[in-house]
DNA sequence: ATAATTCCTATCGGCTTAATAGGAATATAT
DNA sequence: ATATATTCCTATTAAGCCGATAGGAATTAT
């Protein structure tokens, strides 16, 4: 119940690696080896993180990546929302709010409690914590 | 992210339901047909949360299914682990607590972390919190 | 007996997802 | 210039999960 997606964890397990960089560079292929995760994998994993501005792709030799901003300015909850979207325990719990229930359902209440304590948590741990601790 | 299953879904608005028939019976179609659930589906969900100790299935003509004890009683957390498994963010959160990185995972406090908020937050809302709000 | 119900087992089709493949775009080094 | 190394883009595959369905066995009231 409530499965991390292995995008996610691998995502920050790469983030972690690129925190101990201090800011330089690191290629997608050197991590994939050294955390042992799939290389091509690993890579389209990066991608997205730069395009969500967490990270900075060099391109070309002696490129790679590094961290766009200081581990404690990027949340948890921006590194999992880049890579698997906004928490959403169930579909109604969002800005559509289309339940099929109308204002009649009862759980729906319960349902954003937990997106609101799940979205606090990660919003409140950053990857300096997490790469600290 | 952090979807529930709906099997989970289902079986929290079954629970609803039978809460308002205050621990009369009801048969598994009359409540897929009143809460637009497919019917063998929802009789599958009953009987799992009957063998978890929810709910008493009555079998034979007239049977059908009550709670098994007061509304105050059930957990939230009662319901989805019976249906969908512990809460488990990442393998490596449970009880054999086989990471492949030993102790040396920085993560894992921080998945252990999150694990906790959400178990807490299940536990501390019971079916009559929610059948009633 | 008959009817109505829970309970059990097996299966199917569709969707998601982790992983792979091939290459285009880009930048550096020589 | 050319070769090399890297990010970035698009498609495809293989496997697993999950919602749903099907058919019945066991049980109980009428």
């Amino acid at each position: 119940m409530f499965p991390v997606s292995s995008r996610s964890q691998y995502g920050i397990r790469a983030l972690v690696y690129l925190a101990r960089k201090q800011g330089h560079v690191a290629t997608a292929s050197e991590i994939s080896s050294r955390e042992g995760i799939s290389a091509k994998y690993l890579e389209g994993i990066l991608t997205t993180l730069s395009s969500a501005g967490l990270v900075l792709g060099e391109r070309g030799k002696n490129g790679g990546m590094r961290l766009a901003r200081d581990t404690s300015e990027i949340t948890m909850r921006d590194i999992v929302q880049a890579l698997d979207g906004q928490v959403r325990p169930v579909a109604c719990v969002d800005a559509a709010g289309d339940c099929s229930q109308g204002g009649a359902c009862l759980p729906r209440r319960f349902w954003l409690g937990l997106k609101s304590v799940i979205d606090e948590y990660l919003e409140s741990h950053t990857l300096k914590d997490v790469s600290e601790s």
